[in-house]
RNA sequence: GGGUCGGUGCCCGAGUGGCCAAAGGGAGCAGACUGUAAAUCUGCCGGUUCUGCCUACGGUGGUUCGAAUCCACCCCGGCCCA
């Protein structure tokens, strides 16, 4: 096993850091380390990942991780990255949100490792009920608007005018700085990362606690993950990806990375996955030399499924898509259609629905498409067709008026519906 | 509170009485090419019972044969003044 800086280093999962002296301390001393989550959701997503990794990086070399919800810092919204105010959410929202973070961090790290079990905290425990003149008094004299005007974040926006920046979220960094204090005072905590888009946050912090206790501590941020054009990574034509079985399917979260572009996937795999060092240069040669074989990608889809649904979803993921994407659907069975059924987008739709056989009419091939939410509309679904983007049980069909019948099914029972290149739905009739 | 500029389709942004479901760009979708990749090219890109009808240009009313475009009031945002 490398040392951990080494590892950090060979793995491109550092941006920056406070001082060039963390390195060292990071191989030698035990340090506990926090990164935030803020709920803005019930659930995180893929954009969530490389902190959890990092987290999870650290923590196996020794070090114990924080994981720190913020129920208390979600009720105002940080500003960076967004281009305009947020609008903000309900106490009821919050409360669910940070339920289902909670859950899912609770799994994605070790709780149980001695000195570096992980801790996880809410914010809210202190943000809450802060009251606002000890604050002021206390924190908010540590900083000038002059800094905290200069920040990238808050620069952003008040250069666009017309969108402009509430004081609430013009605070958010103080909040942030203060839970880095409270963090250092009460759990020892002298390090915090976060995306690039934190710097400014958690210097703020580090600011804080030398002014206020003398003490030193660290910040380190990790690169953004983009796609190959630059555009944002975790979004899809459906939105974003989420880590949520009940958002995002394991079969959709691993064919989500089996898409990974080539140019891509090396950095993912170095960053989302702890694939050992010898393991990730023979996938990057893999690449090279037979891309159409996307060893990398699955390996990459297999690693990430695995840490976030576990083994059973992964395998059961990497059957459907096998039998999706196998060139003969039609000769597919009825154990293993039942088994994509379960994890793969899907829809049960009545039986009498079809017609008897060629030409005796039944279920436009329209009305499927559409309500299984395959295309957006009718419209949609014409186009689809007439477009030839339309495949019954993968072969392309371009009437625009084709109906299915019972001559249509699989296993009796099923129709497999796809659009474009790879966008599959399952459709049992029962 | 006063003045002023603005609020257009998923996003940006043109449009200032009919030729507007609304230029252009981006995103997205489909096809070709491939490898469930990228790039490139082509087509599509509000809905629908589709040569029509419905819904849509912040909201509500109004003027008009006819409004995204004019008027009134209201809501929201920027800037300036108090």
């Amino acid at each position: 096993m490398p040392q951990l800086s080494e590892d950090l280093r060979f793995r491109g999962a550092v941006h920056q850091m406070t001082d060039p002296d963390l390195e060292r301390r990071l191989d030698t001393e035990q340090l506990t380390v926090y990164s935030g989550f803020d709920p803005t959701a019930d659930s995180l997503h893929v954009g969530h990942l490389l902190q959890i990794c990092t987290l999870r990086r650290l923590q196996l070399a020794g070090h114990r991780p924080i994981a720190l919800a913020g129920g208390g810092t979600g009720f105002i919204g940080d500003p960076g990255g967004k281009s305009e105010e947020r609008v903000l959410l309900s106490a009821d929202e919050l409360a669910r949100n940070v339920a289902g973070v909670r859950v899912q961090l609770e799994t994605l790290l070790d709780f149980s490792s001695g000195a570096s079990s992980a801790i996880l905290l809410d914010n809210a425990a202190w943000l809450a009920d802060m009251r606002l003149i000890p604050f002021l008094r206390d924190v908010g004299k540590h900083f000038t608007v002059n800094q905290m005007v200069g920040k990238e974040s808050v620069r952003a926006r008040l250069e666009r005018p017309e969108q402009g920046i509430s004081f609430t979220e013009f605070s958010y960094m103080l909040l942030q700085a203060y839970d880095f204090l409270r963090l250092f005072d009460d759990h020892g905590c002298r390090l915090q990362i976060g995306g690039s888009d934190q710097w400014g946050n958690i210097t703020l912090g580090i600011d804080l606690i030398r002014r206020l206790r003398g003490g030193e501590a660290f910040g380190l941020t990790t690169p953004l993950l983009v796609k190959a054009d630059g555009g944002k990574f975790g979004k899809t034509e459906q939105g974003t990806v989420w880590l949520g079985r009940e958002r995002t399917s394991p079969y959709q979260l691993y064919q989500f990375f089996v898409r990974s572009e080539d140019a891509t996937v090396g950095t993912h795999l170095r960053l989302l996955t702890f694939l050992d060092h010898d393991a990730i240069h023979a996938l990057d040669a893999e690449t090279a030399e037979h891309p159409e074989r996307r060893s990398a990608q699955r390996a990459l889809a297999r690693a990430v499924c695995t840490m976030v649904h576990g083994e059973d979803e992964t395998q059961r993921a990497e059957r459907a898509a096998a039998a999706l994407f196998g060139e003969e659907v039609a000769e597919l069975d009825e154990a293993t259609l039942l088994d994509v059924f379960g994890d793969a987008p899907s829809t049960v739709m009545n039986r009498s629905r079809l017609g008897a056989g060629p030409g005796a009419g039944g279920l436009l091939l329209v009305d499927a498409l559409s309500e299984t939410g395959l295309v957006a509309s009718k419209s949609r679904a014409r186009s689809t067709i007439e477009q030839g983007g339309a495949y019954v049980n993968n072969r392309r069909v371009a009437e625009v008026d084709a109906v299915l019948s019972t001559a249509d099914l699989i296993a009796g029972s099923y129709l497999v519906l796809r659009r474009g290149r790879k966008d599959h739905h399952l459709v049992r009739f029962g």
